[in-house]
DNA sequence: GCCGTTTTCGGCCCGACTGTTTTCAGTCG
């Protein structure tokens, strides 16, 4: 095998931009299956050359949506690192694709002819034609579509990275009180790949229920905040805030508001399906309602009000917004197998806090005190250890130390119920050995153990340094297991079957942690490890009373990973965790 | 190009909004 080892990612890339070109060529239908590809590529938790080096041609034909013909596509990149069929789409057409289609309004058909009528290849081409004037003079094109071209420029050049939901919420939720503060309103969802819980979301889709959506949808272009309105319709409108986000509203009335509810969640590929399972049946499916025919064309709406109805209707269980995407739900819920996520108030106690005797804000009293009113029933203490010097890292002096405080603290709450557990974040060195003698690990209830320095080493050597970390008797967890932070850091490179293995035969637990930019087991990671019987903890990695408040941010990671109560460690009462541990 | 309780050909999810149309194509989700 020659040349450079492409993603994953990389290659669904190819397929997404083979789709537009395609499109742009006004072929019906190929579009929509180089789509599916690309999607169902991207969502794989194998790397296709792993794949065609076990199963060969015949396992890429395996993954859905693939069949001969992009079989041996794959086969090709695999095998020459290069597409032919790619590379030549591309010379006939030698136009910056990805850039141009990041313009609002403008699609492939516009793409092609503004390169066949006028040469445009990129953004910049783009950019002097319209202040030019050259636009308005193509046919199909007007004096609005240039000044939207324009503006999209604008926007394409300082739009960055998608937004992380748990950060975004905040804002998200002072439009969504706006809007609901209207006396029209009688309810209000967020919609979208927020309310499937996505760790980052591109946009935000917004339903209401009213039967009288004028002056919702005057009030939501108008309000505070909008520095652009898309469109601007009785029923669906399309702005840009200010904070860099855009916002959809939809509008239905009551006898439509579930069907609208399960369409604008999404996935895409999620309805797709479940519009198939309807036509299946002789029905329609829309944002509408569920449609049967009677007699001489007319329709009948026999689900609509509410997402349990329609499902029920379509003879499926109720699958929850988190595992909407297509990945073997939709089979399960018409096969009644579906599993019971845990829930949002299903955790006992957070095993991940940070206290002002390191790099946290609070006392350990505090955090105990935040975390009775959140209904939890323990919380451990995990302090950072001596080698992390900067967050003045406890040693081993330090930690009996914290312990004799910790003793000291659960006197004041034992009338109630609550108990602070002693802990620590040991930091694993670069050989996998600890910064903390045994004989003082063994004197805490649970020991967390993570990597905070060395990310660049081998993948080899990095699994090594996990499993080494695993093996020890003390440790009891792992926290932030692959180290990512997403929109700034990369994970660590791991082998993480390897680390899913060594879990099981350890009886290491894996954590997810709940922190909105780290959610580190990722939703795949999660679904792997419920397979495999590894069990795993969801931490809010607190570092100040407010961030306990993550928690559910990782609860919701869990359920995209589709894990159940009895797979997280601290959804079980206290003297049931302890059991689950090592010793 | 893929796929199959309408199986190896003939289908392929469905609807809103805009701009430039004079009944609709393109784009988006």
């Amino acid at each position: 095998m020659r040349g450079m080892k492409l993603s994953n990612q990389e290659i669904a890339g190819i397929f997404y931009e083979i789709a537009e070109f395609l499109a742009m060529e006004n072929i019906q239908f190929k579009p929509r299956a180089y789509e599916k590809v690309a999607s169902a590529v991207e969502s794989l938790d194998e790397s296709v050359y792993d794949i065609y080096k076990k199963e060969g041609l015949k396992g890429l034909k395996n993954i859905p949506n693939v069949g001969e013909s992009i079989a041996e596509k794959i086969e090709e990149i695999v095998k020459t690192g290069r597409l032919k069929y790619y590379e030549e789409l591309k010379k006939r057409t030698p136009i910056d694709l990805k850039g141009l289609e990041k313009i609002e309004g403008l699609g492939p058909k516009g793409i092609r002819k503004l390169y066949k009528e006028i040469g445009i290849k990129n953004l910049d081409d783009l950019e002097k034609a319209a202040e030019a004037g050259k636009i308005r003079e193509l046919d199909g094109f007007g004096k609005k579509a240039e000044e939207n071209i324009l503006k999209g420029i604008e926007f394409a050049k300082q739009s960055g990275s998608r937004f992380i939901l748990g950060y975004a919420m905040t804002e998200i939720s002072e439009v969504i009180e706006g809007i609901k503060s209207l006396k029209e309103v009688q309810k209000i969802k967020v919609v979208g790949s927020a309310r499937r819980k996505k760790e980052t979301i591109g946009d935000i889709d917004i339903l209401v229920q009213s039967d009288s959506p004028k002056p919702i949808m005057n009030y939501f272009v108008g309000m505070p905040g909008v520095v652009r309105v898309y469109d601007h319709g009785e029923n669906k409108s399309n702005i840009r805030h200010k904070n860099g986000m855009d916002m959809d509203l939809r509008i239905l009335p009551e006898e439509s508001f579930g069907a609208a509810l399960l369409y604008f969640t999404g996935s895409k590929e999620f309805n797709i399906e479940l519009r198939k399972i309807a036509v299946k049946k002789g029905e329609k499916l829309n944002e509408y309602g569920l449609f049967k025919e009677i007699r001489n064309k007319k329709e009948k709406r026999i689900a609509g009000k509410t997402e349990e109805e329609v499902f029920e209707k379509l003879d499926m269980q109720y699958i929850e917004p988190e595992m909407r995407e297509n990945q073997g739900e939709i089979e399960l819920a018409l096969r009644n197998k579906l599993p019971k996520l845990i829930g949002y108030g299903d955790l006992k106690g957070d095993l991940q806090i940070q206290t002002n005797w390191t790099d946290g804000s609070n006392t350990i009293e505090e955090y105990a005190k935040e975390a009775i009113k959140l209904g939890l029933e323990y919380i451990l203490i995990t302090d950072h250890t001596k080698r992390l010097a900067m967050t003045g890292g406890l040693d081993e002096k330090g930690l009996l130390k914290q312990i004799k405080a910790i003793d000291k603290a659960n006197e004041k709450f034992k009338n109630k119920n609550f108990r602070i557990l002693k802990g620590s974040e040991v930091d694993i060195l670069k050989d996998g050995t600890l910064d903390i003698k045994d004989e003082v690990l063994k004197k805490l209830d649970i020991v967390g153990a993570s990597v905070h320095s060395y990310f660049n080493l081998s993948r080899e050597e990095q699994t090594k340094r996990l499993i080494k970390a695993m093996e020890n008797k003390n440790v009891d967890i792992i926290f932030h297991p692959t180290g990512r932070i997403i929109n700034r850091r990369k994970a660590y490179d791991l082998d993480i079957d390897e680390i899913i293995k060594t879990a099981k035969r350890t009886k290491t637990v894996l954590e997810i942690d709940a922190y909105p930019d780290r959610l580190d087991l990722k939703d795949e990671h999660i679904k792997k490890c419920v397979d495999a019987g590894v069990k795993l903890a969801i931490d809010s990695d607190a570092h100040a009373i407010p961030h306990m408040h993550y928690l559910k941010w990782g609860i919701a990671q869990a359920r995209r990973g589709w894990a159940i109560k009895n797979d997280i460690i601290n959804a079980h009462p206290l003297g049931k965790l302890l059991k689950f541990l090592k010793q």
